[in-house]
DNA sequence: CTTGACATTAACGTAACGTAAAGGTTTATA
DNA sequence: TATAAACCTTTACGTTACGTTAATGTCAAG
């Protein structure tokens, strides 16, 4: 067990940091003493490891914690997808070092950059940088296959399973129009929920996020799209007013 | 000339930032039209490279507006005193990756990690970042050997410079019972500004800036501080109030 | 001459901590 | 055993570097 002068020595943060990471839940400690005091184990170490690698790529802590949050978070899937990122900073980082070399002799009269070479390797699909880690997010096909729950299932079932959800959905768009505060909505809300249990069981917090996803994620929007335009958002205030409702 | 939108696009900024680095005199446009857009020219470009690049090495904005403030800036120079800060940056990335693999083969159980070497590469040393082009900011050595005014100096004279700057020093030290604000001691001060003519004439903010840095500074501070321990500060509030009366 | 893409200022919002302030706890040492 | 140094706590306001409306003015093209 570390206190949190120890861990914060050992990683190189301050213990403000690891306050801060305690009230947003994105690091709670192992123990808490009676006095107040907060214990990091060893689980800690490796976690405190990934959240410092995720914010070397500058990702919002928010977000940090959303991945990490995930069920079927990985850490040693995560740790190479790290490797890639870093690789694509380092590659970044060249192209800087080429740009001030150009910059340097285009001062010295020796060359002649055009105005968008000055600015060759700040930009450049910046959104890149961390694209990969993100795209771990809320890809349907991750989720699933990485579900031992699911993997457990006959082929048979998992048809059937994939069909009620068809219904689900089908029956949501149907009661759009009551608004997603009516007692006809929550009602397939909570259907939802049950049917969610197939793949994994989700707090009330992880519930809301994973409907907040269907918004935020490309694929998964454009699955839902296909069967009405307004139902990805429209999922994400029902399961709002339903979560809230359980609190 | 180039519109905000224009520049943005080139160097991968939103127009918010260039607004931004406007508001705080970091970036001034070169001309400003009758309809109060902002044009900025060729000028601009180099020097929001310069910008960007101290940036990129997490530099505050403040601190970047006071070292291109200096009167002896030298674009070249800072370019390749970037090579280095980024030769560092790839250096650090490096270490992380190998961080990187040793997790994965401590998660595999190939191999075993201590709990500091789980977080290698992530401090070591983190103020070295940029600690080399803070150097440049308030280095006195630097200051006077890329200072024209200096150079052109004899040897003789050069050394009557110095000897004028230590009575002015030990004149204050002597004055500093008398307070910061005292008649007594604005007038050192005033013979201290027009001592530092022979260097380079500063403005009144550059003033305030400069008797700053001697505290900031440690190299600075501890030549201070043979004269007496709280004569650099000292210093700092007496030039303010010098700057406050002066505007 | 209108529409859409651009520009402006003003002002409030946010993320990730920094930085006191005011006070309890633990540990080393005299 | 006392007491100081070094740690810990919560509370709360401050800061940096913009993001994000909102309300409005301007310019280029059809």
């Amino acid at each position: 067990m570390f206190t949190v002068k120890q861990l914060s020595k050992m990683a190189g943060v301050t213990s403000r940091t690891l306050r801060h990471y305690d009230e947003i839940g994105l690091l709670k400690p192992s123990r808490v003493g009676d006095n107040g005091y907060r214990y990091y184990g060893e689980e800690s170490l490796l976690r405190l490891q990934q959240i410092l690698f995720y914010r070397e790529l500058d990702m919002p802590l928010e977000e940090i914690r959303k991945i990490m949050g995930r069920r079927d978070f990985d850490m040693l899937k995560a740790l190479e997808i790290h490797k890639e990122s870093l690789g694509k900073q380092m590659e970044r980082t060249k192209r800087l070092l080429v740009t001030v070399d150009n910059t340097i002799n285009h001062l010295k009269g020796k060359k002649i950059m055009s105005s968008k070479k000055l600015f060759e390797g700040f930009s450049e699909e910046e959104q890149e940088k961390y694209a990969l880690e993100a795209e771990q997010l809320y890809d349907p096909e991750t989720v699933r296959e990485s579900n031992r729950k699911w993997k457990a299932y006959s082929a048979a079932k998992k048809e059937a399973i994939l069909a009620e959800g068809q219904t689900i959905y089908v029956d949501m768009v149907a009661a759009m129009p009551k608004g997603a505060g009516s007692r006809e909505v929550q009602a397939i809300v909570e259907r939802w929920r049950k049917h969610m249990d197939y793949f994994w069981t989700p707090n009330l917090e992880q519930l809301l996020d994973l409907a907040n996803g269907y918004n935020d994620d490309p694929k998964f929007k454009a699955n839902f799209d296909k069967i009405h335009p307004d139902l990805a958002e429209f999922m994400g205030q029902a399961v709002k007013v339903y979560v809230e409702g359980k609190k």
